[in-house]
DNA sequence: TAAATCGTGTCAGGGTTTTGTCAAAGTACT
DNA sequence: AGTACTTTGACAAAACCCTGACACGATTTA
């Protein structure tokens, strides 16, 4: 179950809030002044936080400022009225996941914070690589590549994701040794260019004509969408 | 160097858009309907792109879901009317990555700019050199010239950085012959004369009358733009 | 001014380097 | 032991680099 500290001083608000996200499946806690919101914050962990900025005892800024100096990562959604702009630019360079400004309308807040979630926990389990027609599932360790199956070795996959890391970039032949193979010092083998012809088989329309693949002669080789 | 795409059809926007945004040091593109933006974000792939919703040729939202479906992860930002808030809860499934409503402030543009820039580091800043219609990858190793790729060899590659690193300046044989060739001690040979020949085949407009490496006669070489 | 000299542009051929490819040997896992 | 994966080394193919020769215009010398 997800856990959303609200932190709004307006009772109404912290109401039509509190019943909005509960309604969303989300468990809800709300504090009534930045104080409490703080503790709250630290004691229950909440997986998201909404922070009024104008708050009595302790205003939403300094509220984020401790937990941010605390180290505390939560992803917080900032509330704040429209004539606040500088505050709102001040809110962000401290680390503030984003803001809405007051008056809102629900759904956009909804959308907000189902958004921020899933940018911040990677609440959106799978994560997914998609280039040109190839798609990569890191976790599972699958490729698919327009819809069908492609089974790569592990050592292949490897240095596809260590390709794609630096996506554009021409990778040294010694950098994938040690990145990927965890070689350390000189060597020379002919082995990451035996692995990096078996993906170009297995993955380029055109092996002849790589489109993802390219060589960087003298360099290394580079992943690049053509 | 960042590059941020600007998809709005509204001419005065788009221009107050690009100035400030220039000024804030980004390199700015625009498109002045949905196709060409389409276009112009898979061509140039872009750091960031701003994305106004209502388009001609293709609306933003169609926009957006081209993009995603394609697999393009580039961080969108949405620009949108106040009343088309179901309009933004779509954009935000689709997968927009923030949105400002409009009228919006400056300062607030910019600063969910930079938010969202930081927030999807992922993507490597690029150290790109750009002299007239030459725009040379140091890291992808690659170059183009008027947007079209062209292919150096390693050597010439080598050459032409050795040349721009010295920009303005007369770079001798000797020189170059021990910065890129790693030759100590006086050599006479005409090696430097025909790689220099050779990129001037590939990228001078007019190859007999250079426009970029100019000659200096008795000393070496010269990289200029007339 | 003409001739000689010098410096650079240009080009093609062959030697060299680098990469692609393959098969066989080695290794790890079941 | 059997299977799939990995590495190695040899060879082939491709790309590249260098050399040396000649051309041509600029500069110096006669």
């Amino acid at each position: 179950m997800t856990l959303i500290l609200v932190v709004e001083d307006s009772e109404d608000l912290a109401f039509g809030l509190r019943n909005n996200l509960e309604f969303e499946g989300y468990e809800v806690l709300v504090a009534g002044d930045g104080k409490t919101g703080l503790e709250l914050a630290t004691q229950k962990q909440p997986d998201l936080i909404i922070l009024d900025l104008t708050l009595p005892e302790l205003d939403g800024l300094e509220v984020l400022e401790h937990l941010r100096s605390a180290g505390n990562k939560v992803p917080v959604l900032v509330l704040t009225a429209r004539h606040e702009e500088i505050d709102k630019v001040r809110g962000l360079k401290l680390g503030a996941d984003d803001y809405v400004t007051k008056p809102f309308g629900l759904m956009e807040l909804l959308a907000r914070v189902e958004a921020l979630l899933r940018r911040t926990t990677g609440l959106e389990a799978r994560h997914l690589i998609q280039i040109g027609e190839v798609q990569i599932d890191v976790d599972a360790r699958t490729v698919t590549k327009s819809g069908e199956r492609v089974d790569l070795a592990p050592r292949e996959l490897d240095l596809l994701l260590a390709l794609i890391e630096h996506q554009g970039k021409v990778v040294s032949r010694q950098e994938l040794l040690t990145d990927v193979w965890g070689h350390s010092g000189q060597v020379v083998t002919r082995t990451v260019d035996t692995h990096i012809a078996e993906l170009r088989r297995k993955l380029e329309p055109d092996p002849a004509k790589p489109r993802y693949i390219q060589t960087a002669r003298k360099a290394g080789y580079r992943f690049e969408l053509t």
